[in-house]
DNA sequence: GTTCATTCATGATGATCATCATGTAAACCA
DNA sequence: TGGTTTACATGATGATCATCATGAATGAAC
């Protein structure tokens, strides 16, 4: 049964989304190809017609969800300042959620796969790092544009650090789960303290 | 061919200790019960005479490597203390460092395991959310030695927020190993953060 | 409309593992 | 010291997968 183009095309979207919710939620390792396909609509003997292999799909797997994520980052900011809102901030309170840290499959890839995605090989662990860069940058580029008379390795230092803070904030409020107040708290620190690195007032407005 | 008492047990702790190391470095899906084995000197038909399952293996490699990380950073804040070193700033400064990013086989199991544990069942998450509490600990006793007056939320709160700078530094470092400038000023961003979080000068004495 | 290429479903195949079964030799104990 | 228990090695067993092979059905191109 052979479809039409556009078909073979939402196909091979479908499987990609699918990866992407099941890998975050599960881990890349755990989820079955063949459950990423029953997700997708399709049958196992497909997968092969639309990726090379699992981690052919892993890599891009990650390469999306890590650009669609730059991308939200970027319009997220945008529409923050359009409310008057500092974009930084926004980010942070965007991020650092109880709804992020308990829905990972619709999260951030770098907080949910960082560790596996970093031990794996160059294909993959190249494209994690391409997308640290995306999201490094949509923060350099708002600090830029709030004090242009910082140099950019200081720019970069910040905003890494702010990305290491909302990053390890998740990873820790996922890791104490099982104590609520703990792992609000978690949230709550690393918001403090990213606003802090951001150069914004401790609490949010 | 039976071993006396003393070899049995050291044979036990040969295996989970084989196992910390060859979780962190690879993950724990990643490694088969038989490498665990291979590595402590013994053969795959040995491991079940000392854990029940790969997975009570898992919780009580977790645990001990927890607790011990705990120990070493109760350790090395004294250490500091001793050398007149603020301890906090000691612990960040021996946290964020190339080789610890490099051997995560020798380092922390939260920046190492953190999302794959973390979306375990009970029993396995338990116990990272108790080495969790173990190391916030260790932070918030610092910090209450310092300044006595404040509250204990604030202590936790800030204490979780180093936390959640740490692990995520090293988290970061590592999905950007690639870039190897970018990776560097990742773990200088989070180390200059994390002091000023615990309210330290952001340069190192 | 006919032919050809292609997409998908079904059903192998072979590898990798976790776990179990059995035998053996040595430690423990009476 | 002799009988019993036990820790370990070897060698199944069965499950889970990634990947491949085949065939049917249908879009696409002429």
């Amino acid at each position: 049964m052979r479809v039409d183009r556009p078909t073979v095309a939402s196909h091979r979207a479908a499987i990609l989304d699918a990866a992407g919710r099941l890998f975050r939620r599960r881990g890349i390792a755990a989820v079955p190809v063949a459950e990423v396909t029953r997700e997708a609509g399709l049958t196992h003997g497909a997968f092969y017609g639309h990726f090379a292999s699992k981690d052919a799909l892993a890599v891009e797997s990650c390469r999306t969800s890590m650009a669609q994520a730059a991308e939200r980052w970027a319009a997220r900011a945008e529409h923050g300042r359009a409310l008057g809102r500092e974009p930084i901030a926004a980010l942070i309170e965007a991020y650092l959620t109880e709804r992020h840290r308990d829905t990972p499959e619709e999260g951030c890839a770098l907080a949910a796969l960082g560790p596996e995605i970093a031990r794996a090989g160059p294909p993959l662990a190249d494209a994690l790092g391409t997308g640290v860069a995306a999201l490094a940058s949509v923060l350099e580029r708002e600090m830029a544009r709030r004090d242009p008379t910082m140099t950019e390795p200081d720019r970069a230092r910040i905003a890494l650090a702010i990305l290491a803070t909302l990053t390890g904030g998740i990873v820790l409020a996922r890791a104490c789960r099982a104590d609520p107040v703990r792992s609000r708290a978690a949230l709550d620190g690393a918001a403090r303290l990213a606003r802090q690195a951001a150069g914004l007032p401790p609490e949010p407005p």
